[in-house]
DNA sequence: GAATCCTGATCACTATAGTCTGCAGTAAAA
DNA sequence: TTTTACTGCAGACTATAGTGATCAGGATTC
């Protein structure tokens, strides 16, 4: 379990949300993703492919440049 | 075929690549990747998970935003 | 005109993403 | 203390990503 928790995409994903005050039910509605999948992703049990990437950035009201980016900040800042 | 050509990630990797004046084979080198598969995601018949997104990004020695920000730059040109 | 480089394309296969259902546990509100 | 909201988690399943091998064909180059 955690295999990617070094990329960080599911802290970013996190942060995102809860910045929104959304649940995971709410993005999940939003994005048209599923609600235990998003719970998958932001334990960074999975990796997303594009095109959740961009379901996903579409349910935050982001770009989705700006969702890699923010994942970029996070990472550097642990490294 | 070309399912998912409106989201042209694969015209965005195909310019960055030709700009390095690599070829698909050398690319897939650099980027651990399989050769015909980066030809498919070039057709955009394919695409990618995040995992190849950075694989890519790492091959072509560019930040996953600065990959996916060619994407959406290409993709406004058209609409 | 054989040799090399490059890419499209197909097929069979393995690996992983993503859905759906349901249950458990915590916390806050009523 | 019941109800409601939220999330972790598991299992079975379907869909798609990604590999590896191989062939065909165009474009150099020798």
């Amino acid at each position: 379990m955690d295999y990617y928790s070094h990329l960080d995409f599911g802290k970013a994903l996190k942060k995102l949300r809860k910045e929104r005050n959304l649940s995971q039910e709410k993005l999940a509605d939003l994005s048209g993703l599923d609600r235990s999948y998003i719970s998958i992703l932001e334990r960074n049990l999975k990796l997303p492919s594009l095109y959740t990437i961009l379901a996903l950035a579409t349910g935050l009201g982001i770009k989705a440049s700006e969702f890699i980016m923010e994942m970029e900040k996070i990472q550097y800042l642990i490294e």
